[in-house]
DNA sequence: GACTAATTGACAGCATACTGACATAATAGT
DNA sequence: ACTATTATGTCAGTATGCTGTCAATTAGTC
């Protein structure tokens, strides 16, 4: 295949370590998991719930999932085994008749620090010598490839749209 | 949380950002195989079995899953939606009983070409104004982060052996 | 106030990948 | 040559995400 674009086998390149980077984390994040009651999405989501108000009152399951940019039904299954294992709590929601609250309960918070600190030390171990400002140009980057590709995306739908 | 460690939070948002950017390749895929037989996953295997072969001869489904670094099952799965959409062959394998060839048949490198083709408009569109060089030190340092992170795992399987 | 949007939860179904367990075939070690 | 190990395919079950549909609630508009 002629390269016309060197960026495009670089680009290629990228997007295939991506995936397995994806890969890898999934698994570190089921290790670090391992022993406690929570999986990989499930910490994903709890941490989410936890950190998503800044407000006093905690959130629904539909805000939690805009937040992470994932679908409601996904983010409610996740939550209702999490309520099933007593780490977050469901309570009635005045302001509206659907959709419940979500809190965290200290069971919950407990173990959220505990992986907290796994993943301190995870890190720790990881960064090597890398430093702080190399990581940021890589994450800039990625972060708008990524951007650039929602965009095209959103132009898609509207294309689908007018058509 | 005190940060005595920026690159902590730094390579935290490089791993939240990398979950984002997979799912949006995904979205990728999914979008540039619309209108195909294929979908993302399937593109995926086909490739890595056209491109498997420098011999003559095609290979087994557990080969291809090896190199993909996927597990066996989920490769045999799809290959087996290939075979049935004909656009892969299982061949009689006389040096394994058990492992049959897979070939890829006319149709499926029609079909393999054609989202060559797409594949590379899309890239082309996207890369910007991104040199090729400023995307390989993002691509080195992600592929360091995650021979790191397979390293550490390799070492944990062994740690286990030995526990 | 009544009608229409949009939001939300609930349920069903699909795609992708994983693991575990099993039988069979191939390979190594003795 | 016999046995033990490994490789492979197959079947079953799980986790995580998605979409689509429906009824109920909420919000917005006239």
């Amino acid at each position: 295949m002629q390269d016309d674009l060197p960026q495009r086998s670089a680009l290629n390149d990228l997007m295939r370590e991506c995936f397995r980077l994806n890969r890898s984390l999934l698994d570190v994040s089921q290790r670090l998991t391992e022993g406690t009651p929570l999986t990989g999405a499930q910490w994903g989501v709890l941490t989410a719930i936890a950190s998503g108000h800044g407000d006093e009152e905690p959130g629904t399951v539909a805000e939690t999932a805009r937040r992470m940019g994932l679908a409601r039904q996904s983010v409610q299954r996740v939550t209702d085994v999490l309520a099933a294992n007593g780490l977050v709590e469901y309570l009635p929601n005045p302001g509206d008749k659907r959709a419940k609250s979500v809190a965290v309960t200290p069971a919950g918070r407990a173990w959220l620090t505990e992986l907290e600190q796994r993943q301190l030390a995870w890190v720790s171990d990881l960064v090597g010598q890398h430093s702080g400002a190399e990581i940021d140009t890589a994450l800039q980057l990625i972060k708008e490839v990524r951007a650039r590709i929602s965009r095209q995306i959103a132009e898609d739908r509207l294309d689908e749209l007018s058509a």
